[in-house]
DNA sequence: ACCTGAACACCGTTCAAGT
DNA sequence: ACCTGAACACCGTTCAAGT
């Protein structure tokens, strides 16, 4: 029973991203982690807290993965069209990613238990806030409380991702959910 | 060893949606239910195929009472006023019962087996179909696909509801999360 | 420091009974 | 028809070890 390689902690964290998108959060098992991993069912234990503080951390992972999808899809283009670009990217992001999304949202992590996860979905939010302000300082938006502003859209494309993956839509192609949602953003 | 009364189907239901309410839908257990109904715990079976069974008929019934809700809120008012006060009314119906809510939309019940779940469901819908084809109908919204503008309303305020009980909204107080929501449907 | 194996108290689900 | 009790294969978590 040799010991096992330097890293588990990333060898971990890798095979909890493989088992959430095949399972989602509720097929997400320790026991299964640790299987993945090649190690025993308690050495997860030395480096997450518990079952909980592993799903954190897979959350926290995908917040900085979306916001990088919005920054990208924002690129070269004017301050409205950023931010409808941005939100259209969310949306595809829940759409790719499901039981990753789930993950982030769903899960009952409060912020100060999971300090480094809230971290990253701030990130997220700054990101939303910097394309409305860019918009009010254009005159593209009218002027106000910018955070609100931010709230209200992220909430609108939020929904969307939430419904559209609850199935609650009766469009079944990616491609249709997309222009339901650059309609919606109008 | 007695046997039990002769509608244990509505006890277990009964005893369910107090779980749902206290628990969630992760802390939601069969042998619970059983547990609070004074019953063994296979008991169950005799009357839900399974676990996503049951809860899906405590999701169907959560989707009856939003419906009375939204249908309550929307009394005496022009038809936009109605369309407004029936998204609040969601999104305070999730506010008040977080647990059920979740159960309603983070449970993957998908329509083709859990019928009666997904009829409830359409019902909800259709309230706000009708409401917005009002509003159409007085030249108080612009005319267009009916649907698609009721789908629209509907993610607006369902994103607000979920985050809000993800707790990713700064406000605490059911009150202020309330004018927010009047405010993003103006 | 890092990992293992046994142990405990839970699950959902199935099956052979009992009335 | 409706319910019970034993059984099976799973969990998360803890604890006493092993290297």
């Amino acid at each position: 029973m040799p010991y096992h390689h330097g890293n588990l902690k990333q060898t971990l964290l890798d095979a909890a991203l493989e088992l959430t998108a095949a399972t989602g959060p509720r097929g997400f098992t320790l026991r299964e982690v640790a299987r993945r991993a090649g190690v025993s069912h308690n050495a997860p234990y030395r480096h997450f807290r518990d079952r909980d503080d592993l799903l954190a951390a897979v959350a926290a992972q995908g917040f900085d993965q979306l916001n990088g999808s919005m920054q990208r899809a924002a690129r070269k283009a004017t301050p409205l069209a950023r931010l409808r670009r941005s939100g259209i990217a969310y949306v595809d992001f829940a759409l790719r990613w499901p039981q990753h999304f789930a993950v982030m949202f769903d899960s009952p992590w409060n912020k100060s238990d999971y300090p480094e996860c809230a971290a990253a979905a701030e990130r997220c939010f700054g990101t939303l806030v910097a394309f409305v302000a860019a918009c009010q300082a254009a005159g593209e938006l009218p002027p106000g409380n910018t955070d609100e502003a931010a709230y209200r859209a992220w909430s609108l494309v939020h929904g969307i991702a939430k419904l559209a993956n609850a199935g609650q839509f009766p469009w079944h192609s990616r491609a249709r959910m997309l222009r339901f949602c650059a309609a919606a953003l109008e």
